[in-house]
DNA sequence: ATGCTTGTTGGACAGTCGTACAACAACTGC
DNA sequence: GCAGTTGTTGTACGACTGTCCAACAAGCAT
């Protein structure tokens, strides 16, 4: 009479790991709105009680969810880069090539960051681990402006407009996606990139 | 003994901009997680149930309170531009520089923009809405680029690059105020608008 | 002064929210 | 096999959500 395990205990990173997971598909699925304890502790599979286990609020949970995605994009962008090639231009490239082409610039992603934007005016942990990953975003960019001859006075100025303007596009492809296509956003960014980094200032 | 009246009847226009002016007042005071109906009708000095009178529901006034607000963005543009003069680049140069200055570059204004786009992905008369209101802003910018000289081919391209760097550039500077100054990001505006209408292609 | 229209009230309603916590059970080391 | 640890459950809790609606009263027309 040996009922099989009523629940299988799993080691906490992987939990964690599953939690994030399930956090960012229900972002993706339901929206913002929808982004509630219970909703991602169904898609994870688990009570609601566990989410509290992992983390210290719903908003830690967006918040590393937040985190985790971006890393994940992070990750994509170093691999188009690495597959790009030696050619500075070309790696430069493939970084804004990247931005628009899956799995970053999806519609899915869209609620992640309206969530996490919308918990940074309002707690001083989250707009630190905000600037801190725009702050690394930014620094992979000036490296890469870097190895493109980009003065190294000018580096600061230009990978702030080019991460706006990535940020930019990207918004408005997921937002309004019939406004312009992906290949049209990374057309423009590349010739942004063009008259930014052969005009001397 | 005849009491003072209860309440004062409004003009419904009246009304309404009444309880956009609270709801904006409360999105910028307590983010976007703080407004709700009664929040908004305390700020007003109202029932809760008026607002039930006035809009289909929360998220219809929210809509209504992001179009006001850009509203009165647009106005503040337009305003900029014709004291800059007849000069094309100069009011170009306007345009953007009010794009980072009060009221628009205004912490304040997050809530607003991350609450509405919240409801683009799930509401087809907002995601409308958003459309209708980003083709607005691109056509303006689109004209005063073809007033610089801009050969219209290139309009179109060169509009979506302003725009979305213009809207990531306010974004960065509501998210984190210190990364750059405001005069910064007006300076790497105009030095992209340098670059985009000198250089040929 | 009286009636009518309708802006306005205030609370009821059925949910949902995030959080906390006692009880339980799966696994580890013995 | 037996303890001890702790991941996990399920629920209770109070506060809050958006929406609805009958009752009321302010202002206008008569």
């Amino acid at each position: 009479m040996s009922n099989p395990p009523a629940f299988r205990r799993s080691e906490p990173d992987a939990r964690r790991a599953d939690l994030i997971a399930a956090a960012a598909r229900v972002l993706a699925r339901e929206g913002t709105g929808g982004a509630s304890v219970r909703a991602i502790a169904v898609e994870a599979g688990v009570s609601p009680g566990l989410v509290g286990h992992y983390f210290a609020g719903i908003d830690a949970l967006i918040a590393a969810t937040y985190a985790h995605v971006e890393h994940t994009v992070s990750e994509a962008l170093d691999a188009a880069v690495a597959t790009a090639g030696p050619d500075p231009r070309a790696r430069l490239d493939a970084f804004v090539t990247a931005s628009f082409s899956p799995p970053i610039a999806s519609g899915e992603l869209l609620a992640t960051w309206t969530a996490f934007w919308s918990l940074v005016r309002s707690r001083d942990d989250i707009a630190r681990q905000h600037d801190e990953q725009y702050a690394a975003f930014r620094a992979r960019l000036e490296s890469l402006l870097a190895e493109c001859g980009l003065p190294a006075p000018r580096l600061r100025h230009a990978a702030i407009a080019i991460t706006a303007l990535v940020d930019g596009l990207w918004l408005e492809l997921c937002l309004s996606p019939q406004a312009f296509s992906a290949d049209e956003a990374g057309t423009i960014a590349r010739s942004v990139l063009d008259a930014l980094t052969s005009s001397g200032r």
